[in-house]
DNA sequence: TTTGCATTTGTTACAGATTAACAATAATAT
DNA sequence: ATATTATTGTTAATCTGTAACAAATGCAAA
């Protein structure tokens, strides 16, 4: 779990991304990391548009590059109800499953660990005969703060 | 629940559309028509690209607004995860919640109902104080022809 | 019936989001 | 060194969605 306002989570974050990366042989290279740094720092869902924003990027190609590289590799979620990125909160298991709760008035987002959970979801998907890769779970509504 | 292949079926649909929309003082006029037979009749989730392609028409703006409608009314589901539209295959009732499972290699995509396994995400939503308001659930994986 | 109001459509043009394509560069292994 | 793969830089296209406003339609009250 990465704390707020904390450098040290946000180092420890980065080198699991580098120790992951490694371990599949690519690369975490400068434009992936100012794109994982943004988010992770930011502690919020950030649209491609904020994030070439704050990286002072340039062309979208890169950023999109970045952001799906980051998200095939688990250690970024998007969340398409609201078509923005978060930084994964949570070390990447194997059949790792998120809840993510988005604020309607403020646009925080909350991840949750859904994975124990999860069964139930699988189960329909397998009761249809349905191999089931990813799951989103995105419920949105209004957060403490907003109610 | 729609057959495929069924048109009594499909027919049954628009009505139940028909009623809906009397009901709440609205219209089912000839473009919004269009978009949810394309939609009801085609069995899967098509974009608004496609959409248009289908009903022949013509500019954007009309689609979408029929596409806004007709969800905004429960008729129609908007696939985030793919950026679709599907029908709803489920008589919409109130607190009513959806799984999708959706196909990455045909597209294909199975509505199923979830709303009795949803209190899962609701307690752990309410367990962060978070009032939800929509909950959205969809599984990326493959379908029983595709594995 | 006709006047007024709300809803829906038609149309043009624009803005925003994402990707294709390809050349150039950098890292890695043989 | 050289072949190979991964990554970047760059331009431009395509896809997606909306603003704005005029015209038409349906409905209800006077």
């Amino acid at each position: 779990m990465v704390c707020k306002h904390h450098k040290k989570c946000e180092e420890a974050a980065v080198n699991t991304a580098e120790a992951l990366c490694e371990k599949y042989g690519h690369r975490f290279t400068e434009s992936r990391r100012q794109v994982f740094d943004a988010l992770i720092s930011s502690h919020k869902a950030l649209t491609a548009k904020e994030l070439m924003r704050i990286i002072k990027n340039k062309q979208p190609p890169i950023t999109y590059r970045a952001l799906e590289f980051l998200t095939e590799a688990g250690l970024v979620h998007h969340i398409s109800s609201i078509n923005a990125y978060i930084a994964c909160t949570h070390a990447h298991k194997e059949g790792h499953v998120s809840e993510f709760l988005i604020c309607k008035e403020c646009h925080d987002i909350q991840e949750i660990d859904f994975s124990d959970n999860a069964i139930q979801i699988n189960k329909s998907a397998l009761a249809s005969n349905f191999k089931p890769i990813e799951t989103n779970i995105e419920v949105i509504g209004l957060c403490g703060s907003c109610q």
